[in-house]
RNA sequence: UGGCCCAUGGUGUAACGGUAGCACAGCAGAUUUUGGUUCUGUUAGUCAGGGUUCGAAUCCUUGUGGGCCAACCA
């Protein structure tokens, strides 16, 4: 029964937490049910992640259950396409659902429960306008007036019910309302509406209801219903939390308890669904899973991994204060997971020719082995080859170098990782003057792992043989927004950055990678991490930068600037 | 001008009346055939005033700042 806390050592406790744990052991709960109840009215986000890696996580700590509850009460926002990409975002973030449930599941029993309510003389029908209504209520320094439906009798009241359901109204006509206290503090406590009418087709009870409960009638009752004992949600439900209890007390049901926690907002995107589906209809991204999006696929098409999000979201903590997160901490978790297992791979974005002029002429080739993850001895090797006429980054060559450039420049030196020392004797411009070809020597003596040439470089950098390298897409990404808050702006999408696709339509990546399957993850040296996209087709790869590696050089010419 | 929630380094988050700690970011150095990784060191904080107390980030109070609340949305 009192269950032992597994956390009883050294982690410290999150608030919510405090509350289970205390729960637990003065015995007011034996067991721990949460569930995380989405609308399906757009797809999840990062926020979303947290909140389920919250209740899932309470759930698994406490050895108890997390349903998924769609909370799907109005149906002309809802869209089955959504129930589904809800379901399997949660488990490609490594969740299993106790139970996949929904609001609508419940519908009878709420309606049941209204016409208790009813009879209790506790609700009414008003036919009041919505203005006439929000006139009544009041402000919150002015106390509310009834309308002349307020005191409609019981029966007259289950009979006006009745019809509402049966549909004999049209849409708008009446409202079921609660009967509470029209001069609450709380808002939320003056006569809230339980019902209203829509002759809507529902995305699964069809067309068998033409009332809908509102949010507040049906969530603390589904709550109840699956005797979830702690309901975790987002701050803004705090005014709520008085109207959850206040109907649970009247019904006189299993008492689940409401906790509010803040929210997640990261810096320089948006978060709500509303700003988001704008983004996506507006065409200001691909769609929902646009890499740039701070959605779950849009992430995993990024090339985010389930543990790095999971990673994050223990990172952020739990608290009642409001955040804004820096992006970088989700970038340091995915660079923090990839380092450890993305296999190494070479690629050119922008290539620059080399001729090695003292390497044989035709087709000489040497397999060159290099090791596919420094941090993994069990990742192996791999031969790469090398020949006359190499490819290397056209950022890795300046032909007037800034100080402490190390990498190549006219007369300098450089190491091809996994290879030979180059030196650069000679350049070759177009009619522009620009660089767009490198003549060098290599020292046979320099090979990599039997070098005797004596030689210390300080650059070393990666490289493709001309010969065998295949041609890629490489798609480059950038904040979407300029602002770090782009919300508080009067209009979001100004800040809109117009970088933050960068196409590299022929890019050069080693032979391997012309295999690479939607969803492999690389590290391509000295660039960053990489994602096969599904644009990909066979021997046109296309590949995602989910996050750069750490740049010291990019802030160091920074500095100089 | 009603009610409610919140306030700790740049960003998050601990400290439960008794030494303000951790992570990310920053800075400096060491190692490095990825300007990556790793390692070491380091900068930087309790919103303000009053009170309670031997002792306050913590309790009380006032103020300030931020957020939320009056959709037939969730």
């Amino acid at each position: 029964m009192n269950a032992e806390t597994p956390s009883s050592g050294n982690e410290p406790l999150n608030f919510i937490e405090e509350i289970i744990e205390e729960d637990l052991r003065t015995g007011r709960h034996s067991g721990v049910q949460t569930r995380f109840p989405p609308e399906p009215n757009g797809y999840l986000h990062i926020g979303h992640a947290k909140s389920i890696c919250l209740n899932f996580g309470l759930a698994q700590k406490y050895n108890g259950k997390c349903n998924l509850r769609y909370d799907d009460t109005n149906p002309t926002k809802e869209e089955q396409e959504y129930v589904d990409s809800i379901l399997s975002d949660v488990r490609w973030l490594g969740f299993e659902p106790d139970q996949v449930l929904y609001a609508s599941d419940y519908f009878q029993q709420l309606y049941e429960w209204a016409v208790q309510l009813i009879r209790d003389g506790k609700a009414y029908v008003d036919f009041s306008t919505p203005e006439e209504i929000a006139a009544a209520k009041g402000s919150p320094t002015v106390p509310g007036t009834p309308t002349k439906y307020r005191d409609t009798s019981p029966e007259e009241n289950l009979a006006l019910f009745e019809r509402m359901k049966s549909g004999d109204f049209p849409d708008g006509h009446c409202v079921l309302r609660a009967k509470i206290d029209l001069a609450s503090p709380n808002m939320h406590l003056r006569d809230p509406y339980l019902y209203r009418i829509k002759h809507a087709h529902h995305h699964r009870t069809g067309d068998d209801w033409c009332i809908y409960p509102m949010y507040d009638w049906a969530h603390g009752q589904c709550d109840s219903i699956e005797r979830i004992t702690h309901s975790v949600c987002t701050l803004e439900f705090i005014p709520h939390r008085a109207l959850y209890d206040w109907f649970i007390e009247q019904l006189g049901i299993f008492p689940s308890k409401q906790y509010e926690f803040a929210r997640l907002n990261l810096n320089y995107t948006v978060m709500s669904k509303r700003k988001l589906l704008q983004l996506v209809q507006e065409n200001h991204v691909r769609g929902w899973d646009d890499p740039r999006m701070p959605t779950i696929s849009g992430l995993r098409r990024r090339g985010y991994t389930p543990e790095s999000i999971r990673e994050f979201a223990k990172r952020v903590g739990v608290a009642k204060r409001e955040n804004i997160i820096d992006v970088g901490l989700l970038e340091f978790c995915l660079r923090e997971d990839l380092n450890k297992r993305a296999p190494r791979r070479f690629a050119v974005l922008r290539p620059l020719k080399v001729v090695i002029t003292n390497y044989p002429e035709g087709n000489a080739v040497e397999w060159l082995e290099t090791e596919n993850n420094p941090e993994d001895p069990e990742a192996g090797k791999r031969k790469l080859p090398f020949s006359r006429e190499l490819y290397i980054e056209q950022d890795d060559f300046m032909e007037n170098p800034p100080p402490k450039y190390f990498r190549l420049s006219p007369g300098g030196m450089v190491r091809l990782k996994s290879a030979y020392i180059i030196k650069c004797t000679s350049t070759v411009k177009d009619n522009h003057g620009r660089v767009i070809e490198l003549h060098c020597t290599y020292i046979p003596e320099s090979r990599s792992g039997q070098d005797t040439s004596g030689l210390k470089v300080q650059g070393v950098i990666h490289w493709l043989s001309a010969a065998y390298a295949k041609p890629a897409e490489v798609r480059l990404y950038d904040r979407l927004f300029q602002l770090e808050d782009p919300a508080a702006e009067e209009d979001f999408k100004k800040s809109l950055n117009p970088h933050s696709l960068e196409l590299i339509p022929e890019a050069m990546v080693e032979p391997a990678l012309a295999e690479a399957q939607p969803g492999d993850r690389f590290q391509f040296t000295r660039l960053g991490y990489f994602c096969a996209d599904p644009d990909s087709v066979a021997g046109k790869p296309v590949f995602n930068r989910s996050v750069t590696l750490k740049d010291a050089w990019a802030k160091e010419v920074k500095k100089q600037i």
